[in-house]
DNA sequence: TATGAATGAGTGTTCATTCAT
DNA sequence: TATGAATGAACACTCATTCAT
């Protein structure tokens, strides 16, 4: 009995501390966040990162090896965040809904996940971070085209893979060139610039699609370059 | 007389040492550029930047006051090349020309410049620079915008001021995103990315555009946000 | 009857904590002593012998009082042991051995001690430890000069107490010179420094000594070890 | 003329800055060699390196990559002497001294050679630096004992070439040893130590040598030193 | 003017020590 | 008592900037 009780006890413990251990990762986390936000990924110190924690810099070493681990620790919750999104979102039913439609729901959940996100633009735009970084952006921008391209397809068949793929590539970049019409300024921007996202968003993708539009698809001739 | 010379001979000293402070200074440019290319703007140390340009630090500090008057001067130089870039571009006729011409004509220069302007990235986008940069950037942005927006105006009369701004934003937008498809990667990822950035924004322009599109371009309806 | 049992649970209590302490203290101390030997004094840290010891930081701190203190306790042990090891060598039965016997009978022992005794070199011969350390050390060659000192006064009557103490002086530190001779390297190594060791010491010794050794030089044989 | 002038104009100021900085690295060096002695190589940090050669921290990276670099160099100081010191001590005459006259010979300069090299105790005895130091400081203590194991093969032909390489690695030892007593202490001591270790050396060697020394034992006279 | 050695504040990181649990 | 998370001073090293030459 009296064992059982000091087992609780430490097990107890232990919890709490693990879970004390959590909400400090998560509040540097957090606070990494922030501060890659405010100065920009190279110019963030993990000094200021534990100032902005309200801890002192030692106990950001209990939790990050060293500086790289903190970004790729951020990255890392991020990217898991970002699968969570696509696992709600791309399901069958996307295949049948109107173009404009699916857009809505692709963009809106994007948008607010990035809204939420504040570090994520100084991580992954920002500079030659390290290769790890590098490598785990680079698969989520590839899971991104990948889902993209699976639905172009069967929404497009008629499609060759290429076209899909480049179309997919496209659309990703559209909206992460877009992001920030729709993330920064004012409200009134924002709300402007999100409306253009989709729209520039539709209007390429609207000749691809199974729907018929009946014009403006036409390959052009005559290019120069 | 021989104050003549004198002061002619002072003159011309004068003159070569501007000129060569011309040059001095064109080169540090230069340099800045290549090293906010190769290593981005927030690593690139003064001293790096002094030695690819052949000189001393202490030269470095002889023509610009600091670190950062290195970017603005950088930035001026790119803003005067942009500058004379849109002298070339935005004549008269280009109020005639078909929508597909007028974007090769207006990407493939704008393309080009940046090729030759190595820093332009990792001065414009990286990261938080200065506040006095970011205003030239908005100034550079502003003016870009103001163009594009007259170009609708001409073609599109009948456009609202407010769409007018919105397209040319939204146009504006287009481009910086699409920029790193048509410049980074292999060749033929580069190629592929020029046509794609040309033919997203033909497609969000073509509907607004004079030329009148039967459909695609009616006014969507029953979207959400 | 109640208070006297309540008295001895007390006692029992007390008494089994102390023990327990003793326990941990040991614990920690062997726990110094292998870091120390492995890492060397300077770069062994606390929590690496908290760790060791497999108890935490804070543990350590109620038993010594910082630092220092390990390395004066660890001091402390090894000098006991040295005293014990002194004890049982340095009886009046020395006085009569031949020359190389005694030696035989001091040094063995002495490196048996050193060999077990893991951190001994690393904080005792390292580096500049502390004033207190250094004085601790200090006292322990003094012991052992003073031992020697005696025998050798013992042996050889004649010298002066000048000379006895210079001899003295420079066995102590012929031993404690070539002692890594015949404490480090390949065993066949070892057991070769560990009759050098005891050939100098027998060479520098069998002049002063009273029982003249006809033949000091000649190859010894029938020796143990 | 004018172009003369102004290249011996560089050359001097070229010339005058090399100066200048082998002056300062010399300075650093024998900043570092007090500092090692005064603390131990573990504890010299470079902080406290600069500013005893008076100088920035930022200056000390100027001529030394980092720590260890400044290790090294010293190490390759000390190394050098050493060399040039063995080159002048090891001519044939040596082999035809008497023993007394010839450990006179090396032992004395040698110990000023130390008594001038103040951190190299700190630097080579110490504790495990890095392989680099490890391994010079190996081939330091390799080259003393070929060299020694030279000489005893000159004066003692009929020995075997293991009897020659353990003589020697036990004559370095005891030098090694035994140098704490002739460097460390008031003069008096010191006096005495450097005698005492001639005289260890001598009593061990003296039956090796061919040349009899029918009272080894005798008080010597006449010693310089 | 040009130089580059020198500066020193600032960064990432470690570790002896404390203290709430 | 034991724990181990938290602390913060200190260290190695960098780099924008200055200044004697």
């Amino acid at each position: 009995m009296l064992e059982t009780t000091m087992l609780e006890t430490t097990q107890n413990k232990t919890t709490r501390r693990q879970e004390r251990g959590k909400k400090r990762m998560a509040g540097l986390l957090r606070a990494a966040g922030q501060v890659f936000a405010d100065v920009g990924y190279e110019k963030a110190t993990t000094n200021a990162i534990a100032a902005r924690a309200g801890v002192s810099p030692g106990t950001l070493y209990q939790f990050f090896a060293n500086n790289q681990a903190i970004a790729e620790a951020l990255a890392d919750t991020y990217a898991a965040e970002n699968q969570a999104l696509h696992e709600s979102l791309f399901d069958v039913s996307a295949a049948e809904l109107p173009l404009c439609n699916l857009i809505d729901r692709l963009v809106d959940p994007f948008l607010d996940f990035r809204r939420n996100a504040p570090g994520f633009d100084a991580l992954f735009v920002g500079s030659v971070v390290s290769r790890e970084l590098a490598e785990r952006v680079q698969a989520l921008h590839q899971q991104m085209k990948q889902r993209i391209a699976q639905l172009i397809q069967m929404r497009a068949p008629h499609l060759s893979a290429k076209m899909i793929q480049t179309a997919a590539d496209t659309s990703v970049q559209i909206v992460k060139g877009m992001l920030p019409l729709a993330l920064d300024g004012s409200a009134k921007q924002r709300e402007v610039g999100q409306r253009e996202l989709k729209l520039v968003l539709e209007r390429y993708l609207a000749p691809l699609d199974r729907v018929e539009s009946t014009s403006a698809n036409a390959p052009r001739t005559n290019r120069s370059r």
